[in-house]
DNA sequence: CAACTTAGTGATAAGCATTATCATTACTCG
DNA sequence: CGAGTAATGATAATGCTTATCACTAAGTTG
């Protein structure tokens, strides 16, 4: 615990950022392993849940600045909130389960490149791109909770 | 004019709404080719510049309706507002310039597809999808105001 | 190590897009 | 046409996010 909040002030210094209690908590909580996807109101709520003392604007704050940083990045999905996971340095894409709010990732690096090929043939320079996929995820409990609507395309 | 208008008129009709003047106007707006996505505040500020006396609790409230009626379609691309089209049926994705803001159209049968492989595979029972590219548009004016960042997969 | 300089924090207010409220108005159907 | 109900529009309220600002703490210098 103690060794992973000074290789966290590492990376949050080689940022150029100080390397602060609110900072290396945030951070740490990212690093541990459990749920990769959190909403700035996550993050809040979990680190006031374990005690600590933090403000909602500090981590609105420094949420912001560790995407600028690159050390996470941040995601629009049609919560109309704002999510952030570690930025692993491989890009990948979303499925987002409808029911509980899951998050999975995959990468096919065929979407990946039919997608530079779109671009170039429209005279785009392409400088980010986004696929989600919405669905009910393979949960018994998500599918049992399955309402009437089928695939949209 | 008055021709789109009672098309418009049975069109709203056979969606279970009343035929309004404000439901009019604004899917007539939808209708007149030019720009296919507004976001609500531009459907407010187009027809109060066209001299209309309408409220923007009425085009938030119509444009849920039109959605909902499969008139209109919505997507959230990374500007924080709500963009709605014009509903014709097929599917397609969007290249949305990061300088100007225009949005161009596309469809790929091959991404479809392998969006859907890529549902199956994870137990997912596809609902929708949404499939947004970034970057700079073929707008010699655009590309002349490009900055530094490049492709970022 | 102590004073210093500046960045960072947190409570709160403000901002922006969107939704809810509610009295007034306008469709529709008989 | 007139009753009944849905729709409108002004405004208040909500939810997420950013800005403000007095105070605190990190890192620096003498």
């Amino acid at each position: 615990m103690n060794r992973s909040a000074s290789d966290n002030a590492s990376n949050i210094h080689s940022s150029g950022l100080k390397a602060t209690w609110p900072r290396i908590r945030i951070l740490r909580l990212f690093q541990q392993t459990g749920v990769r996807h959190l909403s700035a109101e996550d993050v809040y709520r979990t680190l006031i849940a374990d005690g600590e003392e933090i403000g909602l604007a500090t981590i609105y704050r420094v949420l912001t600045q560790f995407e600028q940083a690159r050390l996470l990045s941040r995601h629009h999905f049609d919560s109309g909130k704002a999510m952030y996971e570690l930025n692993e340095g491989q890009h990948h894409d979303h499925l987002v389960c409808v029911i509980c709010g899951r998050v999975e990732e995959f990468c096919d690096p065929e979407i990946e490149r039919l997608q530079h090929q779109v671009a170039e043939r429209r005279g785009f320079q392409l400088r980010d791109h986004a696929l989600s996929l919405y669905g009910v995820c393979s949960d018994p409990a998500c599918k049992a909770r399955n309402g009437k609507r089928d695939v949209d395309d």
